[in-house]
RNA sequence: GCCACCGUGGCUUAGCGGUAUAGCACCUCAUUGGUAAUGAGGAGGUCGCGAGUUCGAUUCUCGCCGGUGGCUCCA
């Protein structure tokens, strides 16, 4: 006999031999809905046989670790149906994901086409219903079973050495190596949809074989796989692609170049209002605004360290004319110019990568005393980076980006101060525009790495400022160890994009590297010349990746203070053209964004047209309105609001603009 | 950068070895219309670019450019 304790605390007993399922099904009956169970904590199959003591707790797929175990055995579902219909491919691995599951196989490319009749033969096997079975193996055996396989094999070494188990789960004739838990049979899997094939490095990395990896869906009934299809269609309508193009936001060129934005006019009003917003801030905290250059010498960038350490990423320098013709009428090659200006012995300029030298520049322009810090410098700078072709998306991950980048430079006692400042900027945009998703990381240095300068004690200080910065916001926060930059600790705010992939956004970082390669000092109070710490911040992060974001955090619904055309005035005939261009006028002179579209299309045309554009307003004027001098309109929310009296309906809207709402 | 797929007027898109659909948008005319498409007419494309195969290429092949999904990278 055993004795198992139940969630509820009741305490049953049952022969000794029966299943975790058993207990399961005993205790919630058959239609438990559990894929796997905890006994004693620790996630099991359901055939699991109980022969002590000990608690158990179902596992349903209405929690994440259950729906972890539904993909993770359709990513086997789909192994074994890729392994019917192509006996050559090997299986690597097959996790489970926040998304759903992938698989990646050794094997010659597929398409997308081809997904389908693999899906069918899914179906085919989940309907054969085969249970899922574990099985222990000792390692010549386990070797044994995948001999002809040398990816699980090199998995199987690791394991060994690591002292894991060497388990396999069989369904009917095929299986596969793995840890488990997985659900009892495969019928459990009928809901599945295969979403898209691609490529993946075995093991991540780029020297080592390519792979095809295969995406999936699973849910455990099919209302819920036609809800989530349903959530990424939904999803996708809110794509700043897409709605960047519909709503004319902005613009990327093939002629042009890739990953260069070009701000549309409706696109750059969200742009400069931001900048706007935050400017006032800046001057609140004793900001100083400054401007720079696009571009700067060769010499700059070696003395930051930029060039050539990053110069993969960076795009080419610009070389002067003469010389390149001196050194071509030379017969110098290209890998000979690149090698002189890596050495230094050519002179050129560079597409600045980054806007701190400019500003580091500017605090060595005079010589400073500790009653000039903190020094404040502020610019909306943009910088170009090489980022790899197939890196570029959208506003996203894009070649040429402005920053609303700041430097600041500050004594050693006035970090944590200043962190905090940079924090509060943060806080304020995060909390105007309603974005309530977002993660704050805490880049922390490796202990065991070597690859940091500066001073460990005051790496710790500076550590320290920065997890007092995180925890003063109130929001959930993340240390993580090695993701520091070289120079110093910094705190990276991260959101998330309608597909799931998460972007950094705002960054505050503590530099205490710069200030050293250019020698920067100040004199102290106690007549000593001092070194000052740079922080680096930018609140917004990238004004295109940003509003990229913002694009699909609001679907395209901007704020009336960020809507490029705050109103529309639809006039039903054109009797009422003069009625609303009066108005137009009145609202334009107190600065409102004001479109009107008197044109001889129909109401009901006028206002299919303009909603597709998503103002905040949509003034509806007819006859009734110009007699009572009045307006109508549908307000953000789409409610009809009748015979508003225009001053009314005017001072609401300029409250709302000047309120940031 | 790597792999797969894709590239037809401003947008969405049909099609195919014989120089090409349709809708929206645009222009003109009529209509003066009250809440998600008024009617009629018109203009607009060297089918991403270059080469090859062919009597003939938008269609087939190769290269390049660009896009999408991933991987890798992200100071």
């Amino acid at each position: 006999m055993v004795h198992v304790t139940l969630p509820d605390g009741t305490v049953n007993e049952y022969a000794a031999g029966i299943t975790a399922g058993e207990v399961v099904t005993d205790a919630l009956g058959r239609k438990h809905g559990c894929v796997a169970a905890y006994v004693d904590g620790v996630e099991c199959d359901l055939s699991t046989m109980l022969h002590k003591d000990c608690s158990v707790t179902g596992i349903s797929t209405s929690s994440p670790e259950g729906m972890y175990i539904l993909r993770h055995s359709a990513a086997h579902l789909l192994a074994q149906a890729v392994n019917e219909l192509y006996p050559d491919a090997k299986p690597t691995i097959g996790p489970p994901i926040d998304r759903g599951f992938y698989y990646d196989f050794a094997m010659e490319p597929i398409s997308e086409s081809d997904l389908k009749p693999i899906q069918k033969k899914m179906h085919e096997i989940a309907r054969r219903n085969h249970s899922v079975e574990r099985v222990e193996l000792g390692e010549a055996d386990l070797r044994d079973h995948f001999e002809h396989n040398p990816y699980k094999l090199e998995i199987i070494d690791d394991k060994l050495e690591a002292g894991e188990g060497s388990t396999i789960y069989r369904q009917g004739d095929w299986y596969d190596l793995c840890l488990g838990p997985h659900v009892p049979r495969t019928a459990t899997l009928m809901h599945v949809r295969l979403t898209s094939v691609s490529t993946a490095y075995w093991r991540g990395d780029q020297d080592r074989e390519q792979l095809v990896r295969i995406y999936g869906l699973v849910e455990p009934t099919k209302e819920a796989l036609k809800a989530t299809l349903a959530r990424l269609e939904e999803a996708k309508k809110r794509d700043h692609r897409k709605l960047g193009k519909e709503l004319r936001l902005f613009h990327v060129d093939e002629e042009v170049g890739q990953g260069l934005i070009l701000w549309t006019p409706r696109g750059a009003v969200i742009r400069q209002e931001l900048q706007d917003f935050i400017s006032h801030h800046l001057r609140r905290q004793g900001y100083s605004q400054v401007f720079t250059p696009n571009i700067g010498k060769l010499d700059l960038y070696r003395t930051s360290g930029h060039f050539p350490y990053y110069q993969d990423s960076q795009y080419p320098p610009l070389v002067e004319r003469d010389l390149m013709k001196r050194l071509s009428d030379e017969g110098c090659t290209c890998g000979e110019l690149s090698n002189m200006m890596s050495a230094g012995d050519i002179e050129g300029y560079l597409l600045k990568p980054m806007n701190c030298p400019h500003h580091v520049k500017i605090y060595a322009s005079q010589a400073r005393s500790y009653r000039d810090l903190p020094l404040r410098l502020a610019e909306f700078g943009t910088v170009y980076r090489w980022e790899q072709s197939g890196e570029i998306s959208g506003m996203t991950r894009v070649r040429g980006f402005t920053q609303d980048d700041a430097h600041l430079f500050v004594t050693e006692d006035q970090i944590a101060q200043e962190v905090l400042g940079c924090i509060e900027l943060v806080q304020i945009i995060f909390g105007t525009l309603g974005m309530e998703d977002y993660r704050v990381r805490v880049g922390l240095r490796d202990p065991d790495s070597t690859k940091y300068v500066g001073d460990p004690a005051r790496w710790d200080k500076a550590e320290q400022a920065c997890r007092d910065a995180a925890e003063s916001l109130g929001v959930a926060w993340t240390e993580e160890p090695g993701e520091a930059a070289f120079y110093g600790p910094k705190i990276d705010f991260v959101v998330k994009d309608v597909i799931g992939r998460e972007w950094q956004l705002g960054t505050v970082q503590v530099d205490y590297n710069l200030p050293e390669r250019f020698d920067l000092t100040y004199k102290g109070s106690d007549g000593e010349m001092h070194r000052p710490v740079m922080i680096h911040r930018a609140p917004f992060g990238s004004m295109e990746r940003f509003v990229g974001v913002l694009i699909e955090h609001f679907a395209g619904m901007f704020p009336t203070w960020l809507s490029p055309t705050q109103v529309h005035m639809l006039t039903i005939s054109e009797k009422h053209a003069a009625y609303a261009a009066e108005l137009a006028a009145d609202l334009r002179e107190a600065g409102v964004r004001v479109l009107v579209d008197d044109s001889d299309d129909t109401i009901g045309k006028k206002l299919r047209t303009h909603r597709k554009m998503r103002p905040a307003y949509l003034l509806i004027l007819g006859e009734s309105e110009v007699e009572g001098r009045n307006v109508t309109y549908l307000g953000p929310d789409r409610e009809e609001h009748k015979g508003v009296p225009f001053d009314d309906f005017r001072n609401a809207l300029l409250k709302e603009i000047s309120e940031r709402r």
